[in-house]
DNA sequence: GTCTATACTAAGATAGAC
DNA sequence: GTCTATCTTAGTATAGAC
């Protein structure tokens, strides 16, 4: 593992402050602080703001990819995978998910989001596909993960054994 | 109906550029450009941004109350209501959507939104709640309905084939 | 109720030392 | 690779005329 890079520990910064004060405190200096470095120091690592922007996507698409390998090989099924990792407090911790809050936080503010979002839905949709025999369900469970990640960025937690008992229903309308 | 009001006006700038350029584009100048008002004018509707922010809130509770009233009224029923009113192209133009859509572009900017958000699910759960049996599918339809909302700010589509068979799938769920 | 002019501030970015 | 100092600009908000 090492100790994270300088420029990971900027990243870092940026996202958890992203998370827990909103796209507004995200100035060069208070990330530049969080990552306990200066504004010069944070700016030799990402150029601009946006780089800061670019860096958050790459690094999201990067987490998402390992996510969707780790869902293939899970031994409850990607469907389950898929609708636990998003949201359960457990699972707050886990980098993608993360990564996918602080970047859903930046929703109006780029396009490059947008974009984003919408490659990450294809790419979960896609293997969720090869697990269901119904192309709608495949769509609805899709759009319940899409939900609970809205949710989840609005600060509302959705009950526990609700998000147990989800993956036996889509299952059920799958037959 | 009657002409709109100089501080509608302006609110439907704001709003308008909100959904079409994001967050960054809202600047006093651009809404007031928009509205066709000054900024000192703007501002004697509105005394500061945050004031803007606050008259959006507003207009998106009014306008969610009304919508819930019709859909108490709709011959198709509350579920396929919420359902569509959500996200067809159709209703793209519904004023409560676009006040919505707008919302959901300052997500990451103030608290205020997320709980009006929260609040707003609230009340469409509560009237879901009182057409469906089980209280899991109400779940199911409130978190489609975020899922639907999330994807249109988006920018992304929602197959109408789709959107047409899903209401039958919850009430299937519902047996 | 709306306009013009202006003050003020915060924040992004550059330059150059160490 | 990181720091301090500084420049620059954009954008919010105020004051006061019409």
């Amino acid at each position: 593992m090492g100790r994270p890079s300088a420029r990971d520990q900027v990243l870092d910064a940026y996202q958890e402050i992203l998370i827990a004060d909103g796209v507004a405190a995200v100035t060069l200096e208070a990330v530049a602080a969080r990552a306990g470095v200066s504004k010069g120091g944070l700016l030799y690592h990402f150029g601009s703001k946006d780089a800061l922007l670019d860096g958050l996507v790459e690094r999201l698409l990067h987490l998402t990819e390992a996510d969707i390998a780790r869902a293939h090989e899970a031994p409850e099924g990607p469907l389950r995978y898929y609708l636990s990792t998003s949201v359960t407090d457990a699972d707050m911790g886990k980098p993608a998910h993360r990564a996918t809050i602080a970047a859903l936080r930046l929703l109006g503010t780029d396009p490059k989001i947008s974009t984003t979002m919408i490659e990450i839905d294809r790419r979960w949709s896609e293997l969720l596909a090869a697990h269901l025999k119904d192309p709608a369900v495949v769509q609805v469970a899709a759009l319940l993960g899409d939900g609970l990640y809205l949710r989840a960025t609005l600060g509302e937690k959705t009950p526990e054994d609700f998000l147990r008992r989800l993956p036996d229903m889509l299952e059920q309308l799958d037959q």
